[in-house]
DNA sequence: CAGCATACGTCAGCCTTGTTGACATTCCAA
DNA sequence: TTGGAATGTCAACAAGGCTGACGTATGCTG
């Protein structure tokens, strides 16, 4: 795997790019600019008797409002245990409503209330501030090598998520 | 914040890069990445009883052996009764080896051993061969931007610790 | 030298957020 | 009508954060 050799030339393009230290300074980078992405909505957050995944829940209730509680489940990765005692506070709460389905009553369908809405806003708008911040500093053709990177590293299954989300839901 | 009117000329240059829609895309993508980013490392982990905090305990002392614990500390950011459980485990199984400083007697230097370097490899290995795949997708302009985006969304304090890393502690 | 600061370790207790396993309910569909 | 799917809930547990408190060794400074 870690050949340290990757710095050799295929097709006639250098690959300089994929070499040990390069990936390297890649991981690093997506460790260390996490933390920067998730600190704004942490700080509001731990106000609060809210953490990282209630915010997760209220930001993908809101990007697709009437989604299922399985569906929520396959964006988020964990378990309907997990994601049930998220959802129980913010139902309790008065930030969620769940509504049960129309044509599958068995489904419930989640939506984002008044107050839900406001605290969503609230996050977004600290965690759109800093990706903001970096967007301008970096310039348009660094967003897209960005976001092609970052699609390339997801799996599949996230990878689809993120498109149909992406491309209207 | 939110203004929706991102869609502007400013000097001369379209922001149209710098819409809500754009950041909201660039924070699922970041998102949706992290999760593939550790998946590889987490499942090799998974077997063992180690987690994600072993994970990147391992990987800086490899980046910077020597480093005392303190400085691990500031990287990592945690506190250090959090770090001192890790560190305790990957003393006591052999995987660091911790010496006590020449120069000031306080401070605990730290070394991978033999099988820690290996268990670091073996990590490693797993998340360098996504991000290679990732970067050769992407390409090598692709990646620029990636590197140039994450670091302008790291805290002060992370960007100077990244850029020390990656400039040769 | 005395006293304060620093580096580190550790104990105890708490929180969030993830996990598995088991079980009840409701309801669609074959 | 019966099986399976979707959901909710209880219990127990673990990882990995956190704070607070305390102890020890060492270094620095007045």
């Amino acid at each position: 795997m870690s050949d340290g050799r990757a710095a050799q030339v295929y097709g006639g393009e250098s690959l300089l790019f994929l070499t040990d230290e390069q990936l390297r300074q890649g991981i690093e980078a997506m460790f260390f600019a996490y933390r920067g992405f998730t600190a704004d909505p942490d700080r509001i957050l731990g106000k609060m008797a809210y953490g990282r995944a209630h915010h997760r829940a209220v930001h993908f209730i809101n990007r697709a409002p009437g989604t299922t509680v399985n569906n929520l489940l396959a964006i988020l990765g964990v378990t309907k245990q997990s994601l049930n005692r998220v959802l129980r506070t913010l139902i309790s709460d008065g930030l969620v409503e769940s509504r049960v389905g129309t044509v599958d009553k068995r489904e419930r369908h989640l939506f984002l209330t008044e107050s839900g809405l406001k605290l969503e806003q609230e996050l977004s708008d600290a965690q759109r501030a800093r990706m903001r911040a970096a967007f301008r500093d970096a310039g348009p053709e660094a967003v897209a090598g960005f976001k092609q990177v970052l699609e390339a590293m997801m799996d599949a299954d996230m990878r689809r998520a993120y498109i149909k989300l992406r491309d209207g839901a």
